[in-house]
DNA sequence: AATATGTTTTGATATGGATCAAATGGGCGT
DNA sequence: ACGCCCATTTGATCCATATCAAAACATATT
């Protein structure tokens, strides 16, 4: 390697040293950006993720009503979105982990339309919506990412629907696990062991079911020899076992 | 009026007449399309929508598995949007009436994620996606409202989720009609007096109950003083009774 | 280390909505 | 107009999950 070139590489790892929170050198790229977008877009895309936010468990991100300017996208950590009712019912919507993206429901009508929790201590980048409105506009490809995201949101959604609307109890938690499996595996975690961020009440309340439910069915899964769990840690021992709880239902 | 002024005026009625489904022309579109476009704006969206579509009472607009080419604008009818799983259960995870966008959950993976059933002989805008992708970059206010658009569906669902999750049957289905009542006269037509498109047993799909659940709550709202019922057609002769099913829950 | 607080497990019992069943009523095709 | 099929209503019974309760356990606080 010439002197030249050395000192340039020596250059470009200070630059990116420094900028360590950039898109082109994050770990994520390949979940939360469009792939095959070239070194010039990524650094309009990188002036655009201007903060970067630190949100402690237990602390929210935003909250229901608050005005919507940004959506958010996890780096590390855990978030559940709540939405509370009039009559102060909630109900936990979703679960985000590292890639995904929050705030999506705020683009409808401007302000936040759920509580986003940090279920442990995280940290996002916060892409404030005008910018990526206007971005999305002169980079294709990114336009062409941001509808995919809302729409595989939807499509989420009515997995949920489908989950709370016909699913008896056993089987929503079987797929309750093994989607969460296959997210974790997808960032490179191991899909048969891994720690819950949240409690049974939280799990329940997503999967419309009470605590004792979850945890019943924890034990019997238990019993049945398709898992271990032990209070937050899961090991999954019988994924196809798991898969028949409820694909194996007579209809 | 002069000569010139009538020739003209004729003219525009001809071509108004032969463009009568236009978007420019729509009583739908207020709904439908952004506001404050201007007349070029109009214009350019016009010639997107390429195709209209008749579907008959019972059939598909698209199904599952599809490729995903169009998003589709109803304009007239009403539909029922079903999901199937591999077990073969189903559930209907919306209904869509006159204004309304259907297909967005194509967009995340190409192809089609659910069924759309006409209920009644309906009529929809075909919208190619590559068009209104393309027409979004330049036309800012269309860009806005698709996202507004897509954004509005996440909303939607989740507040079906919290249907699903933390209602009961009766809270379930006084919500639902509320819905219905507030979509009918947001078009025009009376809150307090529709006919339902869609059976018991659909209903009951979309809320997570048997239709003999449906039938009973409807039942009991009639002895209530709630609504009448008679087969589709419901008159709703008290809304704040109607709302206290719901809200009035103590939690 | 001790105490307080929140989480999880497990058991006993209650209940809302599902299921099974049967009768009635409408709408559609011939 | 007739008959058949499908949708709806209503009743009786059952069962999955909620609710109530209490003990075991984990985590945070002093």
């Amino acid at each position: 390697m010439s002197r030249a070139e050395l000192a340039h590489q020596q250059n470009t790892h200070l630059a990116l040293a420094a900028l360590k929170t950039a898109c082109a050198n994050c770990n994520l790229r390949e979940i939360c950006l469009p792939a095959g977008l070239t070194l010039e877009e990524l650094d309009q895309i990188e002036s655009m993720v201007k903060v970067r936010r630190k949100v402690k468990r237990g602390e929210t991100l935003y909250r229901a009503g608050e005005e919507f300017d940004a959506v958010y996208a996890v780096r590390a950590g855990f978030f559940k979105s709540r939405v509370t009712y009039e009559d102060g019912r909630d109900q936990v919507i979703g679960f985000s982990m590292a890639g995904e993206i929050l705030g999506l429901d705020g683009i409808g009508g401007g302000k936040h339309n759920c509580d986003a929790v940090a279920l442990e201590d995280s940290d996002v980048c916060s892409i404030p919506y005008a910018h990526l409105e206007e971005l999305a506009r002169e980079v294709t490809g990114l336009q062409r990412h941001l509808h995919k995201v809302m729409s595989r949101e939807i499509i989420r959604e009515s997995g949920v629907m489908m989950l709370l609307g016909v699913m008896r109890a056993e089987e929503r938690i079987a797929a309750f696990l093994l989607n969460l499996s296959q997210r974790l595996s997808a960032r490179g975690y191991s899909p048969l062991e891994f720690h819950l961020r949240m409690t049974r009440e939280e799990i329940g309340s997503y999967l419309g079911l009470k605590l004792e439910t979850v945890s019943r069915a924890f034990s019997k899964f238990h019993q049945d020899g398709l898992i271990e769990v032990e209070q937050k840690f899961v090991r999954i021992r019988d994924v196809a076992g798991l898969k028949e709880v409820y694909a194996h239902h007579v209809a």
